[in-house]
DNA sequence: ACAAACCTACGAATATTTTCGTAAATAAAA
DNA sequence: TTTTATTTACGAAAATATTCGTAGGTTTGT
């Protein structure tokens, strides 16, 4: 069994941060996270430093500001996400899920037109639709 | 805005036992949940008690075994749950949620075949680009 | 050199979630 | 009736998550 990644929902407001930015201090991840909530600067330098003793995030000490970098990746702390939502929300059904995530105008035109393309490519129709 | 619903994990699991079986009393949803996990029978009520509290269940307390009722609909918080997961994990993007949730064998190849037949049917409403 | 600004570490207060022991009431069994 | 089992209510402990104040060190500006 691979390790279980679970961010909180703090934890993973600052991974997306840093994926999106790649590695940064803790000044610059509070930059960013000060634009959408309200917290002190202590607040966001300790929830990395936690982050970093689960090993969540690595980082670099070399300089005054250390430097941190998401030491999970998107694509799998993501994958087990959606595979946690489908087994304890969608009773491990994976097509209600994106059912779900279809309907109500969740998915603008765009989208669904990739999704579709992506469908074909996985699962080929062999009618051509 | 209507109500947000945000059951913890733990309540989740009850939400789930509940929508599956209908009304129940506490023993019943504790019987289940014994199965998946082991907990005492008084934190299963005092669980449903502070679900109660918060509506998420209704109750009738007509019997001594007071009957529980979920006060939420499956359809209603998967939806929200799904949209909070495309906004905090998927930025946004539901199109990306649904890739994640088709890679990696998480579906049959059946399901696929259901997605793309609700695929066909949907009328996508023009408000993304 | 001195002061101001910045950074980390640490501890602790708050808040939330999960767990369960105990007491009191009711029902069932003996 | 007396005992045993079942159920609720209540309070609080335990576990987890979030927040921030303060101290001490380093860098920067005057």
């Amino acid at each position: 069994m691979t390790e279980q990644i679970k961010p909180t929902d703090s934890e993973l407001e600052i991974l997306n941060i840093l994926w999106d930015k790649g590695p940064s201090t803790v000044r610059e991840v509070h930059e960013v996270l000060e634009q959408s909530k309200d917290a002190g600067y202590t607040t966001t330098l300790k929830l990395m430093q936690i982050m970093h003793e689960k090993t969540l995030l690595k980082r670099d000490v070399s300089n005054k500001s250390h430097v941190y970098t998401a030491n999970v990746s998107q694509e799998k702390t993501q994958g087990q996400l959606v595979k946690r939502m489908i087994d304890n929300v969608f009773n491990g059904s994976a097509s209600q899920l994106v059912m779900q995530a279809l309907g109500n105008n969740k998915a603008s035109s765009q989208e669904l037109e990739e999704i579709r393309k992506y469908l074909e490519n996985i699962h080929p129709n062999p009618k051509g639709s």
